[in-house]
DNA sequence: ATGCCGGGCGAAGCCCGA
């Protein structure tokens, strides 16, 4: 059987505006039902709406002037829940949109994160990733009670293990792979979420961000910062994940490439049989 | 220890990112 799959991708753009010629060609490309964008940098004023809505999206922005900034692209009708992370209120930085999305045969919950970087360390900046994270972790186990499809994805600014980033050695003491910081992303798989790369590719060396210097893109020398981390809702009926590598290799690239998820209407595992006294 | 590169801002050079 054919069965329509929904896709729900995560891309930190840096600078929507600067990088709206390599986001529109990908949107038209991959036509992905629900887009994630982290690090739009501009107003909701300055965002580009007409172009992104004549290529069938509806539109959420959070943003911030020359800093920060998150958006969703949904091709299905969206809804905001919050804009900004919950147990924060106070924060001034746009770096949280949790949307509802109404899907033709489901509903998603889609949490889109910028956690801060944290650089450097230690500081009053990677206290504030540490509180962001503590909040993130509170608000993402209460989601979880709803038992719904729901989607934390984003620029986590975290390199889970050492396999992920190309010099463990000289990255022990940067914010992104601080024990600290990859604590709290093992509370959030620890609560019940998956990181939905490693459900389907446990063992393979896969970046999502090189940065633009020292030639890090052409001896491949990155890091996997950029996450979907799905409830187990979401996670049974998971089919698909890719990293859009070949987008680093653009013109005018934004620093971090597209992670896009697809999902089934059906559970993976095909029958469970269980055992019963009743023949 | 710092810059590398690149974006924003704004019109030079600094702040920020990861």
């Amino acid at each position: 059987m054919n069965e329509k799959l929904i896709s729900i991708a995560s891309w930190n753009i840096n600078s929507i505006r600067a990088h709206l010629p390599q986001l529109t060609n990908w949107l038209q490309q991959k036509r992905p039902d629900v887009v994630l964008l982290q690090e739009i940098k501009c107003l909701e004023l300055q965002f580009p709406t007409q172009e992104i809505e004549e290529l069938g999206y509806n539109l959420r922005i959070v943003g911030q002037k020359t800093y920060n900034g998150v958006a969703v692209l949904s091709k299905f009708p969206v809804q905001i829940e919050h804009d900004k992370l919950p147990g924060l209120p106070a924060d001034d930085q746009a770096r949280y949109l949790e949307v509802i999305v109404e899907a033709q045969k489901s509903v998603w919950r889609i949490a889109n994160v910028y956690v801060p970087n944290g650089n450097p360390y230690p500081g009053d900046k990677f206290d504030y990733k540490l509180r962001w994270l503590h909040c993130l972790c509170t608000h993402a186990q209460n989601i979880l009670s709803y038992e719904e499809k729901t989607i934390i994805g984003g620029d986590f600014n975290i390199a889970p293990q050492d396999f992920d980033v190309y010099d463990p050695a000289g990255w022990q003491n940067d914010a992104l792979c601080r024990p600290e910081s990859r604590q709290f992303y093992r509370q959030l798989l620890h609560l019940g979420y998956s990181d939905a790369l490693r459900l389907l590719y446990p063992k393979d060396q896969i970046y999502t961000f090189w940065d633009y210097q020292g030639g890090c893109w052409p001896r491949n020398a990155g890091l996997r910062i950029d996450h979907l981390l799905l409830s187990p809702q979401a996670a049974d009926v998971l089919k698909d994940v890719q990293v859009d590598k070949y987008l680093r290799a653009d013109d005018k690239p934004s620093d971090h490439v597209a992670i896009v998820g697809k999902f089934g209407d059906y559970s993976n595992i095909p029958n469970i049989t269980m055992h019963s006294a009743a023949h």
